[in-house]
DNA sequence: GTCTATAAAGTGATAGAC
DNA sequence: GTCTATCACTTTATAGAC
C-alpha cells in the first residue's frame, strides 16, 4: 500500500498471480498458502501480511476480476440498447464475452483464465465474497430488464431460471472444456475459447427465446425495431 | 464383504451415507475422514479398512449412483426410440430425469441428492474415477447417435458441444439452485426439483435444436456454417 | 471388524528479530 | 516488508492389540 513504483512488481502482485494460476488449475480449496508463497518466491508469512488471511487472498483474487467484468457487462449492455432494439444473441453476448477482455489483466493464458472464471462459480455461493453476490444480484435485475424489453412474454421466474441455466452452461464450458475433450476422445474438435463461446451464445439464446413468441423480427444483428403490444402485467423495482 | 444380514445396516453402508450427506453439503474435497467417521458413528480407521483410502470412499460414493443412473438413461432412451420417432425434448428428458429415480436408493432428501449429483461434475475431470469417464464417453456417443437421427443436420462437433452445455446447465441447476435464490432474493420463485428440471429440459432442447430445424444454414457472425444436406464426410465408430 | 495409539506430514496463523 | 521459528491443530494412514 505504501511503496509502489511504476513498473515494479510488488510481492502482493506476485502473490495474486501465483494464486490465480494455482486456483485455476486446482480449485480454490485445494491450494495451500505454502504452495502459493513458494511459487511466488515470497515468504510463507507474506499472504497473511498482505491479505490478512488465506480467505482474504481468495476474495482479493475473485473481486479483482469479477467486479470489472460485471461493470464491462453493464457497459456493453447499455451501449447495445442505445443502438436500438437488441437481439437475444447480442444481449447474451454482452454477458459471455466480457471475460475475454479481462484476460489481458492477468499473466494467465486465455484457457487458464477461463478455468479460473469457471471455478469461481463452480464452488458455490459459500465461496463467493458477499460483494460479489450483491454485484450479481444487480446484474440479474439488469439483464432481466433487458430481456423483458425484447421478450415481453417472458415471466420473471422464467427469465431468472434461464439466466441461471445460461450461467451453468457458461461456467461448465469455461471450467471443464477439457472434460468434453476427454469424454469424446476429441470428436468435439479443438476450437478456441472464442468459437466455443460463440457456440454457447447461440445455444443459450435459443433456450432463452424458447416458447416466447414476441420478439422483434431481426433474429441476429437485425435492427428492425418492431414494438410488440406492451404487457405491463408485472411491476418490479427495476 | 463377509457378514451381511438382511435388514442390517453395516458400517460400510453407514459410512457411505454419512459421506454422501457431507459431500453434498460441502463438496468432495472439503470433508475429512474424521468428519465422516464421526457422523457415521464409526471408528476413524473404518474408512481405510473398508475403502482402502479416502479416495476409495469418494469413488465408491460416485460410482454407486453414476453407473445405475447412466444405465437408466440408456434404458429410457432405447425405450423411447422403440416407441417411434422421438422429440428433442423427450431425448433430453431421458438424460435429465433419471437422477430423480435414484433418490430412493439414498437416505438423502431430493434436494441434497441433487446437490450431490451436481457436485460430482462441478469438481472437474480430475475428481472422477476413470470408470465414470468411460461411462460418460459411451453415453455421449449414444446420445449423439440419438440426436443425429432426429436432427440429421447437426454435426458431430456441434452435437457434442451442445451436450456439454446441457450438462453444464443441469449440473449448475442441481448443485447451485440456492445461488439463484440468494442472488434474485427469491424473485425466481421456489419451485421443486421436478419443475426446475422441466424448465431446464425446455431450455436445453431449444438450444440443441437451434439453427437445425428452422433454417438450412446457420446465419451466425462469421464462423463455421454447417451444411444441412447429407454430409458423410466424417465417419465414426458408432 | 473394531479399536487405540501413533506416525509423519501438512495446515493457517503469528510473535518477534531484522 | 521480509524473515525465521514456532504454535496449535488437523490431515490421511497404519501397526498392532483385542
Amino acid at each position: 500500500m505504501s511503496k509502489e513504483k511504476a513498473g515494479e512488481v510488488t510481492t502482493k502482485q506476485r502473490l495474486m498471480e501465483a494464486a490465480e494460476e494455482l486456483f485455476a488449475n486446482e480449485g480454490f480449496e485445494s491450494v495451500s498458502v505454502r504452495e502459493i508463497t513458494s511459487r511466488a518466491g515470497a515468504n510463507v508469512a507474506a499472504v497473511n501480511y498482505h491479505f490478512g488471511s488465506r480467505t482474504g487472498l481468495v476474495n482479493a483474487v475473485i473481486e479483482r476480476y469479477i467486479e470489472p467484468m460485471n461493470q464491462e457487462r453493464l457497459r456493453q449492455l447499455t451501449a447495445l440498447e442505445r443502438r436500438g432494439e437488441a437481439s437475444v444473441e447480442e444481449i447474451v453476448e454482452t454477458f459471455m464475452r466480457p471475460f475475454a477482455k479481462l484476460v489481458s489483466r492477468s499473466e494467465l493464458s486465455e484457457r487458464l483464465f477461463a478455468k479460473l472464471m469457471g471455478r469461481t462459480f463452480g464452488g458455490g455461493v459459500a465461496l463467493l465474497p458477499e460483494s460479489v453476490v450483491v454485484s450479481f444480484g444487480e446484474l440479474a435485475r439488469r439483464y432481466r430488464k433487458a430481456f423483458g424489453k425484447v421478450l415481453p412474454g417472458l415471466s420473471d421466474a422464467d427469465c431468472y431460471w434461464r439466466l441461471h441455466f445460461m450461467v451453468g452452461a457458461m461456467v461448465h464450458t469455461l471450467a471443464h472444456g477439457d472434460m468434453l475433450q476427454k469424454v469424446t476422445g476429441g470428436r468435439c474438435g479443438n476450437p478456441g475459447i472464442d468459437e466455443v463461446l460463440g457456440r454457447c451464445i447461440r445455444f443459450v439464446a435459443a433456450g432463452i427465446r424458447e416458447g416466447v413468441d414476441a420478439e422483434p423480427a431481426g433474429k441476429r444483428a437485425g435492427k428492425t425495431v418492431k414494438k410488440v403490444a406492451a404487457k405491463p402485467q408485472e411491476e418490479f423495482d427495476f
